[in-house]
DNA sequence: CATCTTGTACGACAAAAACCATACTACGAG
DNA sequence: CTCGTAGTATGGTTTTTGTCGTACAAGATG
């Protein structure tokens, strides 16, 4: 359960006004963070980090999930040991109609004719 | 006017199905790539490379220019000893459809906020 | 408390990217 | 033919990015 210690070891997140369309796109560019943003779509609900089981080192999972906070793409929280991670749908859709549906349909596509 | 030299020195392109979602981020992840492809959308025509008058050195815009044909972002041909730019409009938008007006739209709206 | 699980911090490294200057090619115009 | 214009090629520098390993921190569990 989450508890006032985790609320406090949270971390900053960009504000809905300070996302930029560049930061989005190359978040997005990485294919092991397009894999991400796609697992937590399909998902619809919060993921911990290790839930992904990606091919990387640890470190490298974190850099990762740092980037795509910081560009605005997901949103973080503590809950326990484990890091909750969970798409800014709302912000993304906000502040760019349709594109996110269309980055997910797109690479929907690509998968399937892979 | 376009002539036969032209068209020998004419330079590959990537067949549509070769085109992929990392590579088309990538590409516009970088303002100074997104302008141009701003431009060229706003445009609705080909434009020398020269037209855009961007704020960098000519070898530099000889790569950005480069990395979006390579992308499958634009497509380029000669006439003259100018090099004619044009927006691979169809072929995005039969891959990725949606994407190319949700992003130039985005792009667009985050402009006039600025 | 001891230990396991999750994740972070830091430092290092190689590869890629953005940039420039210089030298060059190719076409068009005088 | 000469010169100007448009762009390429090459090679260089600097910055950014993706990756890792090691060491550490914090909560969960025995």
């Amino acid at each position: 359960m989450a508890t006032v210690a985790d609320a406090q070891r949270d971390v900053d997140h960009p504000p809905r006004e300070d996302i930029r369309l560049a930061g989005v796109l190359a978040a997005l560019a990485d294919p092991i963070r397009m894999r991400v943003v796609r697992e937590l779509a399909a998902a619809g609900t919060t993921k911990s980090c290790v839930a992904f089981e990606l091919p990387v080192s640890k470190s490298t999972c974190t850099h990762h999930f740092r980037v795509l906070r910081e560009a605005g793409v997901i949103r973080q929280s503590y809950r326990g040991t484990a890091r909750m991670n969970d798409l800014r749908r709302d912000d993304l859709d906000a502040l760019f109609p349709g594109l996110l549906a269309a980055l997910l349909l797109a690479a929907g596509t690509e998968v399937d004719h892979a």
